[in-house]
DNA sequence: AAGGTGATACCA
DNA sequence: GGTATCACCTTG
């Protein structure tokens, strides 16, 4: 009886009504979901996320819509559950969440997943690169998120890297930080 | 404190 | 076509 509901509880993938509500509820309940990522060898590497960032709409001024839709920033309009895909610096790719019902702007970048506490690390760990643009995160066999019954509190922050834009957005604490357990 | 690095978006 | 701009990480 015990085994039995660990098996089944700890292994739930979330499903598209997890990610269709508006991205500030979504963002704190994505702390302590378990992301997994598969690799072809059949290996997986499975991580509590403890750190998001919430983007919401055009009148975001930190936000990548913030002028409208552009060829990069065009799967945020769709309906959650998908993958947002960025470079940047050069260097490191972003793994965003699309949330929402569709037609509104509105993504979760993850910032931290198990021990890997950057974005740009997080991703070189798990080989997250362009080619999971638009990636399914309800049916990917590559790339998921699982439930987890843990129960965490958590604090927020104003979002990091965003110095450019007005002092309202810049402000806004809408970076979602996992307690530390002691 | 600063540099590496390249896709994107805008202007022309 | 050229150029400015980055939702970062490492090194010193």
């Amino acid at each position: 009886m015990h085994s039995f509901s660990n098996s089944l509880i700890l292994k739930m993938r979330l499903g598209c009504e997890f990610y269709q509500k508006d991205v500030l509820d979504v963002a704190p309940l994505l702390l302590g979901k378990i992301l997994v990522r598969r690799f072809d060898d059949g290996s997986e590497i499975r991580l509590p996320i403890v750190e998001v960032e919430a983007y919401k709409g055009e009148e975001d001024l930190a936000c990548h819509a913030r002028f409208g839709k552009t060829t990069r920033n065009g799967i945020m309009y769709e309906q959650g559950g998908v993958v947002y895909m960025f470079l940047i610096y050069g260097m490191y790719w972003m793994l965003n969440i699309v949330t929402g019902a569709g037609d509104f702007p509105e993504a979760i970048l993850v910032r931290g997943a198990g021990l890997y506490n950057g974005p740009g690390k997080l991703t070189r760990a798990l080989h997250l690169d362009k080619s999971f643009y638009g990636e399914n995160l309800v049916t990917s066999e590559r790339l998921w998120i699982e439930d987890s019954p843990m129960l965490a509190s958590y604090h927020t922050t104003p979002r990091i890297g965003i110095g450019y834009a007005a002092a309202k957005w810049r402000d806004i604490p809408w970076r979602f930080v996992l307690d530390e357990i002691k």
